[in-house]
DNA sequence: CGACAAGTTGACCTTTTTCAAACTTGGTGG
DNA sequence: CCACCAAGTTTGAAAAAGGTCAACTTGTCG
C-alpha cells in the first residue's frame, strides 16, 4: 500500500511547484519516478530507457490558477491530461446553449480519452482550484506503447475504465443519485489514500445538480434532508459522510 | 464508398452461414478479406502476414438463434465480440433485481470493451434476432497490435468511440430522448449503408423504454404523439422516419 | 382457436421542476 | 476594518411532467 506515500509525493510536488512559480506555465519533463500517484506510472519496471522516453513525452504544466480552461471543446486533439493536483470539471455547451456538466475529475485521473475518435476535444476541461497537470502527447505515447507492452496494456485498461463512469441518467430518484455520487467520490478518494468520509467537492452545487440531472433547488433540498437524517454534514465545499451504511441504503443499486 | 459492397458482403456471408449450419456453433477462422463491413478490417494494407495473423485470431460464431445470451455478466473477460449480423442488447440486473438496459448494438459494432478494466464482463449480451458474431481474443489482438501499428491505432479509436455513447439523462423531456434515439439509430444504419429512414428495431418497446429511462406506457404515448404529428410511422418493430427535420427539432441538443 | 405476451389507453397521483424571493458568503475597494 | 456586491445557495408555493395502476386490445404461436 503506497497510498500514503502518494499523498506525500503530491504534497511535495505541489509545494515545489509553488516555489518554482517563476517558471509557471513553462512545461517541463516530468519526473515520474518520484510520483507514484500518476495514473500512468508503472512502478518497479526495469527498463530505464523506456522510462526516460516516457518522462520525455510527459510535460508537467502549472500550477495553474482555479478557473483555467485548459481544454476547449472543438480544439484539435493531440494529448491527454493527467491531473496531478486539483479537481477538474468537464462540461460542454449544447446546441441550445445550456451547459451540460459531464464529469468531476480528481487528482490521479485522466481527461481527454474520449477525444481521440473524433480528433477533436468533445468538451471543455476547467480547473476548479489551483492545479498541476501532466500533458501527454497521444501520438507519442501510442508510439512508445508499440515497444513497451506494459504501457500498451495500461492504456487499454485506462480506456476501458473510462467506460465505467456511473450513469446517473436512469430513472432513479434524486436521493439515490446524490447518495450514489457521494459514495463514488468517497471510494475514489479512498483509492488515492485520502479519507473516504471527509473531502471537499470543488464543483459548485449548481454543477453537481446538472451532473446528477436535477435542478439546484432539488439538490439543495436533498442535501438538507440528508443532513437532517444525520447522513452527512456539509460546510460549503467541505463534506463529511457520517453514515456510509445509510448512504449505501439510499443509493441502492447505485452504491459503489 | 464501399457501403453497398459491405451490405452485399453481409448478405452473402449470412447465407453461406445458414447453408453451412451443420457446422453451427463451431468457430472457424474468419475470412476478413471478403468482409469489408467488419469494424476491424483495415482495407488496402499490404502486409499479408499480419492480415493472416489477424484472421487466425478472429473466430466466427454462428449463426446463433434469437435470444442467445452469448456474454453473461461476471464471466471472466477474454474476448471482445464484433457483430456480423443481428442486433444485440446489453443489459444487467442491478442489486435490486431490476434489469437495466445499457445499449442496443447494430451489425458492425463491437461489444465487450468495457470489461477489460475489471477482467470480467460487466453486463449480459443477448442476440435479439438470428445473428453471426466474430469473437476476438483480447490478449491475442493486443499482442498483434504491438507489431501492427495500424491495428493498435484502430483499437484506441474504437475504445475512444465507445466513450461517446449518447446519454439520455433524465433532464431532457421524453420527446427529446426518443427523437434523439431514433436519429442515433438512423445515422448508425446510414453509416453502414442501409436506409436512414426505414429500419427495424429488434429491441422490444419495454426495453427501449428502459434504455431511455422512461416507462413503457410513456414510451407508447410519445410514439403515438410522433405518429399523430406525422414524424414517424411504426409497425411493430419496423419504423419509418417520415420527417427527419421535425425529429431533429424535437431532439434539440440530442440530435445527431 | 385460445392462451399468453406485448403493447396501448385512461384516470389518478407523486415527484420534481419552475418561478420568485430571501438569504449567505467571499472578495474588493473605500 | 467594514460595507457592499456578485455569485452561490436556500426556501416556499404552484404547476407540470412523468409514473403508477388497472383495464383493455392486439398480435403470436402452439
Amino acid at each position: 500500500m503506497d497510498d500514503l506515500q502518494s499523498l506525500h509525493c503530491w504534497a511535495e510536488d505541489f509545494h515545489r511547484d509553488i516555489e518554482q512559480s517563476a517558471g509557471r506555465m513553462r512545461p517541463r519533463a516530468a519526473d515520474c519516478r518520484s510520483c507514484h500517484s500518476a495514473v500512468f506510472c508503472v512502478p518497479g519496471h526495469t527498463e530505464p530507457g523506456v522510462q526516460t522516453a516516457f518522462e520525455c513525452l510527459v510535460e508537467q504544466i502549472g500550477p495553474l490558477p482555479a478557473g483555467t480552461r485548459y481544454i476547449a471543446m472543438g480544439d484539435p486533439f493531440d494529448a491527454i491530461y493527467a491531473i496531478k493536483s486539483g479537481q477538474v470539471k468537464t462540461a460542454r455547451v449544447d446546441s441550445d446553449g445550456n451547459d451540460e456538466v459531464l464529469g468531476l475529475h480528481l487528482p490521479g485521473e485522466l481527461v481527454g480519452l474520449d477525444a481521440l475518435a473524433g480528433s477533436r476535444y468533445r468538451c471543455d476541461a476547467t480547473l476548479l482550484d489551483t492545479g498541476v497537470l501532466c500533458r501527454i502527447s497521444f501520438p507519442r505515447v501510442a508510439d512508445l506503447a508499440l515497444v513497451w507492452p506494459t504501457l500498451q496494456a495500461r492504456l487499454f485498461q485506462l480506456f476501458s475504465a473510462a467506460l465505467q463512469t456511473p450513469r446517473y441518467s436512469v430513472d432513479h430518484p434524486v436521493e439515490m443519485r446524490l447518495a450514489g455520487f457521494l459514495l463514488d467520490l468517497s471510494s475514489r478518494w479512498k483509492q488515492r489514500g485520502f479519507s473516504s468520509t471527509e473531502f471537499s467537492i470543488a464543483l459548485p452545487r449548481q454543477d453537481i445538480a446538472r451532473l446528477l440531472a436535477m435542478r439546484k433547488e432539488t439538490m439543495s433540498r436533498v442535501f438538507a434532508r440528508f443532513e437532517e437524517q444525520g447522513f452527512v454534514r456539509t460546510d460549503r465545499k467541505h463534506v463529511t459522510l457520517l453514515n456510509l451504511e445509510a448512504l449505501r441504503r439510499q443509493a441502492g443499486p447505485l452504491a459503489v
